[in-house]
DNA sequence: GCGATTTTATTGCTTTGTCAAGCAACCGAG
DNA sequence: CTCGGTTGCTTGACAAAGCAATAAAATCGC
């Protein structure tokens, strides 16, 4: 009875569990790759994402705009990340030459040092919390299947769906973004 | 430094294609499950898998300790939800009788209606955002697998690193609930 | 060239959740 | 029975991240 609108199938006893199951490792892998993290290295896993990414960027430096959509981040959120990180001098800010408005986030050699340092850590947390589960499984297959989770252009779901139950709208205001570029290939470390 | 430690061997392109994925996905599938929910019913996803997981417990009711243990949320966060959700008449909050210490949430007849006027929605969301992406791939493997992600027991990776870990004085805790019992109809799916 | 619009990044405010401290009730030893 | 210690939950202080508003620079139309 909970059904109307197109009423879509319930999910079958399959989809189900895997649908459970990834709820909870949604919540719970990153929370533990942070604190793995925060307690050996001191660094949030968005800081090391962030210096992960410049360390695989040419000229190690990346636009805002850009690295906060590799991280997967507000660039709001980006812009504080980086501001904490700029501190002990891991980033510098560079005015980006062909646009003065935006600003180049640059990898220092200290940064990159520091990168490497906590690279054991992240390697470590990530081997013991994800990949020494996945034991048996096509990884390409499943690869794949998770980079196409939550692609689907924005909500607009249906469009109109007739609900509003509780409260009106103040407004939708979907700020999700397309693909990343991911242009960059490898490593979880800089080769430089 | 902080490498040795028999330094791992570093992910295999596969594993590292899948590692990446997964920290993509992490990060968005629940933001964009969030958002359809937010947007569509004016639902926060914890509160949503607050009134599913009450729903599908014995007499509509948990303890908050219980209920926080099966929503991956601290028992600080826990209360504040059950405190939001209180407010409409979704939840109401009686003492338990056992121990006079403790509390039970107890989905009201409200909450199980605003909890069925939601579903529609998360279902379409589920399936959109994840469901639909998992083709071709073996989905019981896949449950097991996920359901394993960030199971060890806390870190205890190395312990030391002459560093101030503030003592993660929890340990696991590990109330992680057994499968579901799933009286309830309504669970993500549970069709009853 | 000069204003209007658009893009890029930062800052203020708010929400949400964690940690630490606190309060109340339970439990076991004497 | 009562006193020390423990457990279950709530509250206060704080941190992180998002959205809205803003500033600054670019770009377009004229």
């Amino acid at each position: 009875m909970v059904s109307m609108t197109g009423s879509l199938p319930p999910l079958n006893p399959e989809e189900e569990a895997v649908v459970r199951a990834l709820a909870r490792a949604i919540l719970v892998v990153p929370r533990a790759l942070d604190a793995d993290l925060s307690r050996e290295q001191r660094m949030s896993l968005n800081e090391y994402s962030a210096l992960q990414h410049l360390s695989e960027a040419p000229g190690r430096q990346m636009r805002m705009s850009e690295l906060a959509a590799a991280c997967d981040l507000s660039l709001s959120g980006m812009t504080r990340i980086v501001s904490r990180l700029e501190q002990p001098g891991y980033i510098v800010r560079e005015r980006c030459v062909e646009d003065a408005r935006g600003w180049n986030a640059v990898l220092t050699d200290a940064g990159l040092t520091r990168l490497e340092q906590a690279y054991p850590t992240q390697l470590a947390s990530v081997r013991r919390h994800i990949v020494d589960h996945l034991e048996g499984l096509d990884l390409r297959q499943l690869a794949t299947a998770l980079q196409n989770l939550a692609t689907t252009g924005i909500c607009a779901n249906h469009p109109d769906d007739g609900r509003v139950p509780p409260a009106p709208p103040n407004g939708p205001d979907d700020n999700r973004r397309a693909a990343p570029a991911n242009g960059r290939a490898t490593g979880l470390a800089a080769n430089s």
